[in-house]
DNA sequence: TACCCACCTATCCGATCGGATAGGTTGTCT
DNA sequence: AGACAACCTATCCGATCGGATAGGTGGGTA
């Protein structure tokens, strides 16, 4: 089984090579550079399996992937990469990539997850590709006192003030009050519209 | 490597079965229903791996699968499945299934997915994984009449009555009887309640 | 001490909403 | 022709909302 590993990081590269070596039936190429990489392919394909690093000098971003996959007659390519979101692996494994491989993992794993690309299959690691996206703590939510996130919280359920007052354990008066100037931070007309931005914003 | 395989499909049991044991390294019991499958754990354990159907005779959802898993001192265990949702294999693979293979999936790559996991490692099927909960097109947009979608539109912008029938160019008096109409097929009891129930149903 | 801020209460008023009720038009199907 | 569905208009009324205004409390800071 052939693997062609293109990372720039020289330690880990290296220490990819050894741990893929070390496991007998694989034989494996390395280089830093997409363009090295794209060399190597053009001389010695096909290969069964080919890591691109996603930040590497030449990648830019999936045009790499993309272009090294077209290369020979379609070749299996998998992203390799230590940045990489969880949207990237996604548009990548989308876009026919045989894998998409965190810096994370454990080199077992990674042995692994090598040899099942190789036989054609795709490759991502569960934990990496369900992780929630966290929503990146909306800015709105700075702007918000306490209070005001609690009516909010109420009328985003699409109570009505007196509703929210009582749940609050305050009088109406007051929730109206909060109401106003939340229509005021978030730049709302009225109730409905309130609502809709804090939902859009991923708030609650 | 030994594998159990737990199906009351007798056919797709027996299919499996075959692929499975043609792979020469493989050897593969085989069962009918959940209480049998204990049983030959309890004899025969440890297994490399068990597969559990996930609609099958005393599985009772993933209850057998968190049981099988703690029997015997920790089992591999991975749930097949036909009819099981994207949310359902979450579930599973957090609560520490071996993974999770969908009955669509090529019999090659079971029993590459057989062998992965065997090794230890999670598997599921990309593409299977990061699909997109189909939105199951909203038993709602049906009972709405064009008129009352228009209406809702103009809702979810966060308009008033009086900007929506100026939109329509209708009066307001009627946007209201719309808007009541809406408010009985959407179960809302105002109009926030509506425009969040239209967002979240992914009208607009 | 004086000041500011977040929070609370209150009252007034016009605008809007939500529901009930009572009609009308158009087009389709039987 | 009759029945029906979808759509439109209208009026009445109580509830709710949105805004303005005028206060009060507690905690922190200059």
């Amino acid at each position: 089984m052939r693997i062609l590993v293109a990372d720039d990081h020289d330690l880990l590269r290296d220490t990819l090579v050894m741990f893929l070596n070390n496991e007998g039936s694989i034989e494996t190429d390395a280089v830093g550079t997409f363009a090295q990489a794209v060399e190597r392919i053009e001389k010695d394909a096909p290969y069964d399996l080919i890591l691109l690093d996603y930040n590497m000098p030449g990648m830019n971003g999936l045009d790499g992937l993309k272009s090294a996959m077209a290369m020979g007659g379609g070749q299996k390519v998998a992203l390799i990469s230590g940045e990489a979101t969880k949207q990237i692996a996604e548009t990548a494994l989308e876009a026919g990539a045989a894998g998409f491989i965190p810096k994370s993992l454990p080199a077992k794993s990674l042995v692994n997850a090598v040899k099942f690309m190789a036989m054609g299959e795709q490759y991502a690691p569960i934990d990496f590709m369900t992780a929630v996206e966290e929503v990146e703590k909306h800015p709105l939510a700075e702007k918000l006192t306490e209070r005001e996130l609690q009516v909010l919280r109420g009328l985003t359920e699409g109570k009505s003030n007196k509703e929210i007052a009582r749940d609050l354990d305050i009088q109406e008066p007051t929730v109206k009050l909060h109401m106003k100037t939340l229509y005021r931070k978030l730049e709302a007309s009225n109730r409905t519209q309130a609502a809709l931005i804090a939902r859009e914003a991923g708030l609650f």
